[in-house]
DNA sequence: AGTAAAAGGTTTTTT
DNA sequence: ACCTTTTACT
């Protein structure tokens, strides 16, 4: 996705880079500033490891996606004969902690075939287990799911009590402690007897295991251990490192000696951004006395940005509130290429003028010779290029966005996935819920019934009241019935409703189907969206689009021999963030990306456009109330203006929509980002025109026919 | 009793 | 646009 490395940036290592790599014998960290070759100086650091003979099988490479553990290690791949690359563990902590949990889990009474639940997963059962825990008695209005499932992983990752939590971050929810704590309960309970790990399992049976008699295994399993980003590492993550280091030399089975683990994090405190997954740069304050010894390099030159761009950047950070902690790896970075246009300050009367403003300067650069794919538009929140979106779809103008909404967390693909999942694993509570609610006249107690028909849950007699049989998710906990339950389904077992007998008929005979090795996913995909069509007229308004979208979800199924590996690979690395939704992409397809900041971590581009620098959405102004947040939205701001190799533009509408779609139309009126201030001297200012006038004619390519289609639309309407 | 439709609210960022 | 609660309807 992102522009390949700048064509100024030397083969070479510099001097700093050069000791980075070569540093042998202990832990090592790197403090490296934006644009300063981090990514080039560790993978050339693993590179010069398996030259040097260490054993790429003993090698783990911790990243922040898996997008860049592919690309790292394709380098280093492309740099050492023999494959030597595909040997060394690269990933996120957590697709490292599925591999490892798969290997050791067993100890820890961890089922083998443990299935992981996605955000969208967790964020259902939490749901569905809020439903069930009656929150009847005073609860005006509760909570919904995504916060329920919001508060859970803040509790979870920062390791906070649940009373702080609410306090510091969701004030508005401390009257359903009491409730939160029985739907926390619940939840638990549920993952356990589904064998299900979230996310947050995923990390702290990983720490578990390291505490454990496992952990003497597992650590003995690498001798190098390279982290990336490690300034959005949290408390838990850093512990799993501790845990995975060997302090004393070893001795495997074998008898090979092994001196201890030699761990090299690399990181920028400036850049910390992921606080509210209780990341801090604490970690990275604290290494040499987590890993003792441990040398710290500092990568100060620059090859990204211009001289102006780099200027503004430092300028906001140090305008910044300056604090002594944020000053504890003091950094200079400085660079060669001083030529450079000012970045512009843009200030638009609203987000229209700020997208029409946009989408012309994009164009205008592709003119110059810096094609779209070396563009970028970067936004705090995903909702802030929804009007830029507009328009480049008005002008033709390709695009691929980045963070934000994703395509599988829309309702009408989990469905579908839903009925997959069924396929795969007919014990899937979830996923039966899930489809069986999509049916018409379905409700919760159909639901109810017909689980206990397939012998998915059981009834159970609430001890606090013995009157009332409950049949809920969170039982059958080791009831073999449930694996049989698609046979009972396919055998006429459940019965369903008038309104639903199509549907049941059609879902019979669909599942039937995909069941057995008959069909390849994408046509398994096929068949259960013919299921689809019958029930999505009723569920969603745009039922066709929606449909239409099933079939560019089989084109990406295609590429997929097992339904297994299929489900497995879509939740581990969604499409829409690596990859394109339809398949890759075609050579010469230029396309300009739009992104969340947080989701242009680590990209560059020659141009780069920042939207909606205006108080109340950078720094935004949920974080505004603690010094905490604003800090965070500051390097937030600063990691969005150092993406820029040549071109810088920094939008400010004054006037935007308070709601996200706004069917209301409040408006706001901001000003110009505070952050934006200490810096302003440097900019090159600009206001668009506000609105266009009307006799202005403005000529765009590709709309002739236009009036043709408007006559056929007419004509479509009493055709 | 149970479902569907209508009304009323909604705090970013992501593995 | 989506989710939750309330009300209306079968």
């Amino acid at each position: 996705m992102f522009a390949t490395a700048s064509p100024t940036r030397p083969d070479s290592l510099n001097a700093d880079q050069r000791r980075a790599v070569g540093f042998r014998g202990g832990h090592l960290l790197v403090v490296a500033g934006a644009g300063t070759g981090k990514t080039k100086t560790l993978v050339a650091r693993v590179v010069d490891l398996i030259e040097d003979g260490a054993d790429p099988s003993r090698m783990l490479l911790l990243t922040f996606t898996r997008r860049s553990a592919a690309e790292m290690l394709g380098r280093v791949a492309a740099a050492t004969p023999d494959g030597a690359a595909a040997q060394v563990w690269g990933g996120t902590f957590h697709s490292v902690a599925n591999r490892l949990l798969r290997m050791f889990g067993a100890s820890a009474g961890l089922p083998p075939d443990f299935t992981v639940l996605d955000h969208g997963d967790s964020t259902d059962l939490m749901g569905m287990v809020r439903t069930e825990a009656g929150l009847g008695e005073r609860a005006k209005r509760f909570p919904r799911k995504e916060t329920i499932a919001g508060i859970y992983s803040r509790m979870v990752n920062g390791q906070a009590k649940l009373a702080d939590v609410l306090e510091v971050d969701y004030p508005w929810c401390t009257n359903h402690a009491e409730d939160l704590k029985s739907i926390f309960a619940a939840y638990t309970s549920a993952k356990r007897s589904h064998h299900v790990l979230d996310f947050d399992d995923l990390l702290l049976f990983w720490r578990g295991l390291t505490a454990s008699r496992v952990g003497r295994a597992m650590a003995g399993l690498f001798d190098h251990i390279l982290v990336d980003e490690y300034q959005d590492t949290n408390p838990i993550q850093s512990d799993i490192l501790r845990g995975m280091c060997r302090t004393q030399p070893a001795e495997d089975a074998d008898g090979t000696r092994r001196p201890p683990t030699q761990m090299c994090a690399v990181g920028d405190d400036a850049q910390a951004i992921y606080g509210f997954r209780s990341a801090s740069v604490a970690n990275m304050w604290a290494y040499s006395t987590h890993f003792p010894g441990a040398e710290v390099l500092t990568l100060e030159q620059n090859y990204r940005s211009t001289e102006p761009i780099l200027a503004v950047a430092n300028a906001v950070l140090d305008g910044g509130t300056n604090r002594a902690d944020d000053r504890h790896f003091a950094k200079k970075l400085w660079t060669t290429r001083t030529q450079g246009p000012a970045p512009v300050l843009a200030t638009h009367h609203d987000e229209g003028a700020q997208a029409r403003f946009v989408a012309d300067a994009v164009l205008d650069a592709r003119e110059r010779g810096v094609d779209l794919r070396q563009q970028a538009v970067l936004f705090r929140s995903g909702h802030h290029g929804d009007v830029l979106e507009l328009e480049l779809t008005r002008r033709d103008i390709p695009y691929v966005k980045f963070g934000g909404l994703k395509y599988l967390e829309a309702a009408h693909i989990k469905d579908l996935l839903a009925l997959l999942r069924i396929a795969e694993n007919p014990a899937d509570t979830l996923a039966w819920h899930r489809v069986l609610a999509t049916m018409d006249g379905v409700g919760p107690a159909t639901i109810r019934r017909v689980m206990l028909e397939l012998g998915l849950s059981e009834e159970v007699v609430d001890p606090a009241d013995p009157t009332a049989a409950v049949a809920g998710m969170a039982v059958a906990d080791n009831n073999p019935a449930r694996g049989d339950a698609l046979t009972r389904l396919v055998g006429g077992d459940a019965t369903f409703p008038a309104p639903a007998a199509e549907q049941a008929a059609e879902l019979r005979s669909a599942l039937g189907d995909c069941t057995g090795d008959g069909l390849s996913p994408a046509e398994q995909v096929e068949r259960l969206a013919a299921f689809c069509a019958l029930v999505f007229p009723h569920r969603y308004e745009n039922s066709q689009a929606r449909l239409a979208d099933l079939s560019a979800l089989a084109a990406t199924a295609a590429g997929y021999r097992s339904r297994s590996r299929f489900l497995a690979e879509l939740t581990l690395d969604p499409p829409g963030k690596t990859s394109d939704r339809a398949g890759p992409p075609h050579l010469d397809d230029d396309w300009l990306t739009l992104s969340t900041i947080h989701s242009a971590k680590g990209g560059e581009w020659r141009a780069v456009h920042l939207l909606h620098a205006s108080d109340g959405s950078l720094p935004s102004d949920m974080a505004a109330g603690s010094q905490d947040g604003l800090d965070e939205e500051l390097r937030l701001m600063y990691v969005a203006l150092t993406r820029a190799q040549e071109e810088l533009a920094v939008h400010v509408p004054l006037r935007y929509h308070v709601n996200r779609h706004g069917l209301d139309d409040r408006h706001v009126y901001a000003q110009p980002s505070r952050f934006i201030e200490p810096a302003r001297h440097l900019f090159d200012e600009r206001a668009s025109t506000g609105q266009r006038s009307l006799d202005q004619t403005v000529e765009v390519e590709g709309a002739v026919g236009v009036g043709e289609e408007v006559d056929t639309l007419l004509a479509s309407l009493w055709e």
